[in-house]
RNA sequence: GUGCCUGUAGCUCAGUUGGAUAGAGCACCUGCCUCCUAAGCAGGGGGUCGUGGGUUCAACUCCCGCCAGGCACACCA
């Protein structure tokens, strides 16, 4: 009802002014949803507001203004001070189907930026909050007739690439050839059998087949088996293990510690087998982030490297941009400041800022290569088509079956039919709290380079971190897992996740089991299906528990992982919601296997036509059900203003609560008054279309046939 | 030290322009599957909304103080 209560709170206003002679601007009309339906399907609690004003009792305005005619509306009654709003039913339908409630969109494109995972381990629980929080603003913000960019950025140039790299090329000894070899290796990797005894043997024939290629470390196959055992055969996994193992290998020698910065210097020089090595690391990884996210429906427009913003120039672009504005200043060498040699970003004259020990922020390092800070405002920059330049794009080509090409940057040429990217009206960064600090800084920067405006429209998308719950950690810990912690650590009721300590729940390995969770109970209940069938199902499953399970904490909320409560499919989940939908399409099958006229949920305007002779004989209860729905695009919006997208999912909640409420006290089917039972296969069709589409279109959660 | 965030039922959390009786899930107890799928429903116990002031017709919500916890404040990203 989002374009009707604008309506609304505008002919309040006026009639406050003719009946009252105050002005009153019509967003300070105050809107709510009332807590049941006997009060209406909106409601305004606007005599309260007057009543000091006009030195009147709330329940005598409210009485007056009742008069008042509002479109849609077929009654406005006042209660206790409110004026509580009942719809015209099938008017309210219409457009809520119609999409009628949505304002007409204002052109611009906003740009989310989210997921953004070093490519350099797997994905973990962390960065699944991230693209699930994206994702579903994507979602929500394109309900909301938006057109929207979705970019997810590689830092395909830091430490964290270099730091795999050292494992590969010092650790196990490996080169170009060899990483190439277990690439293609995980690919081919064989549908493995659940006996581990079997696995290890597959795998060694595999080796055995290509142990010519591995030198060192992996010219053992026996060891390399059980690696790639404990790795399920996937390249992002070993290289999570593998991660894990160059801290401690940098701790043994100085020797090996210097390694770190070769690597990173021989990786910025390029032309080299080291650069080759790390490029190919990283494209590789993406790919494997990308199936991770396919798995629960994530998908991006473009792909942005960091490598690129460099090679293109960006950079160069930014500072001299910076240097012209005077938001960088350099610092002299010979000078007894700490940032001597530095170009700084000075901050304290900032209000942001005011209060900060040390508010000076270099940019460029005495050395003259530019901080990662820098990297992002040149890239904040073109977001906001001001940089005066583009990238170059071509096919990522990640290989994925049934799944669009992505584009990615290229500093060379760009491939043909190449679309452009870039030049968002707004811009919002989707990174946890953790960088609020440098977010706030790299907004400082677009204001003092001289635009305000966009600054204003660049958002940064703060949510807080996920961590692990302790009782969690302890259990792996019993397990036999090894994460170094300390007994303090270990008391409070929370450990953050560190990929330098292989310390994190892996994304793939949670899917994998909410999917092993799923099939297991489809199979219960349905034991006859086909394989394929049970696991389409439980992939269905597997991103509703699992999206839910992201979305309904506040975006404030540190989420302490349980893998308990993540594998749930009972009480407040994802499944849950999905099983209203198909409950209601049981409902609607049956109704067609006995003969019943039933209508088509897929079919808007087949519900249409059956809605002015089914609504009179609706019940009550059944109106309580589908009220909630004219509440989305309100919710919704403001959902997106927020950005507490937990309210979207709640909500959608409550309504699939009211179904199952309203399933168990209204039979359909059996219901022997023809003209009820029509008002309820109505009630079912629209709630099933309703729901579905919300869930799909707005939550990212596909719902399955049956379940 | 400075800034941001959090504190609501045994546990995990909702409660959003201040408004109708402080809610949900989990756990626990009692019922409901010859009846449209029990991944569900109905009912029960369980609350000084961290704490002390203030503003207001009205405060979990706004303001100030205090207590407890988390995060951030690099020439790392």
């Amino acid at each position: 009802m989002l374009t009707a209560v604008l309506s609304w709170q505008e002919a309040l206003a006026r009639e406050v002014e003719a009946r009252y002679g105050l002005r009153l601007p019509s967003d300070e009309v105050p809107f709510t949803f009332p807590p049941g339906p006997e009060l209406g399907d909106a409601a305004t609690p606007l005599a309260f507001a007057l009543a000091k004003r006009l030195r009147r009792a709330p329940a005598q305005i409210a009485g007056e203004l009742a008069g008042v005619a509002l479109e849609g509306v077929r009654e406005v009654r006042a209660v206790g001070g409110y004026l509580n709003l009942f719809v015209d039913r099938a008017w309210a339908l219409s457009a809520l189907l119609g999409g009628g409630f949505i304002p007409a969109s204002r052109g611009g494109k906003t740009i989310v930026e989210h997921t953004n995972i070093n490519p350099n381990k797997a994905a973990h629980v962390g960065h699944l909050r991230n693209a699930v929080l994206g994702d579903t603003l994507v979602r929500c913000l394109k309900h909301l007739g938006r057109r929207v960019e979705v970019q997810n950025y590689i830092d395909d140039t830091g430490v964290q690439v270099a730091d795999v790299v050292v494992g590969f090329e010092r650790i196990l000894g490996l080169r170009v050839f060899d990483i190439r070899n277990l690439i293609g290796i995980c690919a081919s990797a064989p549908h493995l059998p659940p006996d581990l005894q079997e696995q290890m043997s597959i795998w060694q024939n595999h080796l055995n087949s290509l142990s010519i290629s591995f030198p060192q470390h992996l010219a053992d196959p026996q060891q390399t088996a059980a690696l790639l055992v404990s790795c399920c055969g996937r390249f992002d996994f070993f290289c999570w293990e593998l991660y894990a193992k160059v801290g401690p290998w940098y701790e043994q020698s100085e020797e090996n510690k210097k390694a770190r910065l070769e690597t990173l210097h021989r990786m910025e020089q390029g032309g080299n087998e080291t650069a080759e090595m790390a490029a190919l690391i990283a494209s590789e990884m993406v790919r494997c982030h990308l199936r991770t996210m396919e798995r629960l429906g994530i998908r991006y427009d473009v792909l942005p490297h960091e490598s690129d913003i460099l090679k293109t120039g960006f950079w160069a672009a930014c500072f001299e941009k910076l240097k012209a504005s005077g938001a960088v200043h350099y610092v002299p060498e010979d000078s007894e400041e700490k940032n001597r040699g530095c170009w700084v970003m000075a901050l304290q004259e900032s209000d942001e800022f005011r209060g900060m020990s040390d508010a000076d922020k270099v940019i460029v390092r005495s050395n003259g290569t530019v901080t990662y800070i820098g990297k992002d405002m040149a890239y904040q920059l073109w977001k906001f088509g001001l940089l005066g330049r583009d990238f170059h794009y071509r096919p990522f080509g990640h290989g994925i079956p049934d799944y669009p090409e992505v584009w990615r940057t290229d500093w060379r040429a760009s491939g043909e039919g190449a679309p452009s990217f870039g030049a968002g009206e707004r811009v919002v960064n989707v990174i946890d709290v953790r960088q609020s600090y440098l977010q706030k800084i790299v907004k400082e920067g677009l204001r003092q380079m001289g635009h305000p405006e966009e600054a204003e429209r660049s958002v940064h998308f703060a949510y807080e971190m996920v961590a692990l719950a302790t009782r969690f950690v302890k259990e792996e810990i019993a397990k036999g897992a090894k994460f170094g912690l300390s007994e303090e650590e270990l008391k409070k009721p929370f450990v953050e996740m560190s990929g330098r300590k292989g310390l994190g729940f892996r994304a793939d390995a949670l899917l994998d089991r909410l999917e092993d969770r799923a099939a297991t109970e489809i199979e219960n209940r349905a034991p006859e299906l086909a394989k394929t069938e049970i696991h389409e199902r439980a992939r269905a499953l597997a991103t509703a528990a699992l999206r839910y399970y992201m979305l309904k904490y506040g975006k404030n909320q540190v989420v302490a992982f349980d893998l308990e409560q993540a594998l749930a499919f009972e009480g407040e989940t994802g499944p849950y919601l999905q099983y209203a939908v198909v409950r209601a399409a049981n409902i609607l099958a049956k109704g067609r296997e006995r003969g019943f006229a039933v209508p088509d949920p897929g079919a808007a305007e087949g519900l249409l036509r059956e809605i002015p002779e089914a609504l009179p004989h609706l019940d009550e209860e059944a109106w309580g059900v589908l009220t909630l729905f004219l509440r989305t695009p309100n919710v919704v919006h403001q959902a997106v203003e927020s950005l507490d997208l937990n309210l979207a999912a709640r909500h959608l909640y409550e309504a699939a609560q009211a179904f199952h409420t309203y399933y168990h006290a209204f039979p359909v089917l059996q219901e022997e008054n023809a003209e009820k039972r029509r008002a309820r296969l109505l009630t079912v069709a629209l709630f099933a279309r309703l729901l579905r589409e919300s869930l799909e279109k707005l939550l990212g959660i596909p719902v399955p046939e049956r379940m």
